[in-house]
DNA sequence: TAATACATGTAATAAGTTACATGATTCT
DNA sequence: AGAATCATGTAACTTATTACATGTATTA
């Protein structure tokens, strides 16, 4: 799926800046599940008003470059539902350094060992927060998304940030309850042969 | 981590061809947390023999290009342990074609909407079977990854493991428990709004 | 005082994917 | 008969990341 779709789903949700959708891809809607830089954003925009499948508005700003306020079209809006349609699904892609180093955690001292996974831990914990829709710490945040225009969150958000809360809860749990048996372990296999 | 360090990591379990180093991030032990494609495996590894990294032993097979048997060098495994050592993991990425549609459920046919679950769910049940170390469907594969050379299983490989099993059957459950629900939702709203 | 948030945009660069090229064997 | 497995390798292409460019206001 590429970035400009990425930015119509985006703009689903109502109207909003570039800066403002790369939010929902760092923190907000869409944060555990797809990424998208303001490199790749602002080109797309562009692409996708040339077009026609958004629009801007330009909203004055004093000391700081004008606002552009993005909105679809409906040309743009059935583009989307469309590509919802037609589009086979990508394989769901996980990277993880912090695993595949772990893997080799025979080989590391056993404190990077443990530093790697604490970093595991609250990469997660972080993770989990930003999912959690009732966290509204981002007072007056454009997340209009994720709710209908009567303010209902929609169910298939609210099944989403589940699945994703739930990933978390998984790995947080499995962290406690075998993080300090792994260290045992390596204790002693470094024991046995150093 | 660049796929040169994925390769290095790869043969730290023992000698490999290209194209077993492919298959152990695409059904293997790094398959849920890593990827590379042939494409990116051949170069790195002609550049990681140029720097004397590993080396080969060319086994000349019928009918077949020969078959070349990649190692590490000492040098080589200094190096990746080095990088282990060194590396600040990059953040873990996670991207989902399927999570990113199902967020607009309300906008497509509920038949579609359970397309997508159900597919989701048959991956994560695909990937929860290869990740299980007791499953040697795969004979006598070059699988001597995540024991050392008595057999016995790594700590550091199981850890990682049992985290992806974990998430994996948090992922099953909750889809066990929530579809229906969804499904139901999702027929109430349309149901209210047409 | 330094960093972060706000706000957009471009361009060089890096990186990996896909497709092409080749070809026998085995499974379905 | 067609697809998949084994086996390597190259090159065109796509894509996104990083850095650059600019500048204020607020927060730590």
């Amino acid at each position: 799926m590429d970035v400009r779709t990425l930015c119509l789903g985006a703009l689903m949700g109502g109207e909003a800046t570039g800066y403002e959708i790369r939010k929902m891809f760092e923190d907000g809607t869409f944060s555990h599940f797809q990424i998208a830089s303001l490199g790749s954003i602002y080109p797309a925009l562009t692409k996708l008003t040339q077009d026609g499948l958004v629009t801007f508005v330009e909203h004055e700003q004093e000391n700081r470059p004008d606002k552009k306020v993005y909105q679809l079209t409906q040309e743009g809006r059935r583009t989307f539902l469309r590509t919802l349609l037609q589009t086979r699904p990508a394989e769901d892609r996980y990277r993880s350094d912090i695993l595949f180093m772990l893997t080799f955690a025979e080989e590391m001292p056993i404190e990077l060992t443990e530093a790697l996974i604490d970093e595991f831990a609250a990469r997660h914990e972080l993770m989990s927060h930003q999912i959690d829709p009732d966290n509204e710490d981002k007072q007056g945040s454009p997340s209009t998304y994720g709710r209908d225009e009567n303010g209902n969150p929609k169910p298939g958000c609210c099944f989403v940030a589940g699945l994703g809360q739930a990933m978390c809860d998984a790995t947080l749990k499995f962290i406690r309850e075998n993080k300090q048996g792994l260290l045992d372990e390596l204790r002693n296999f470094k024991a046995r042969k150093p």
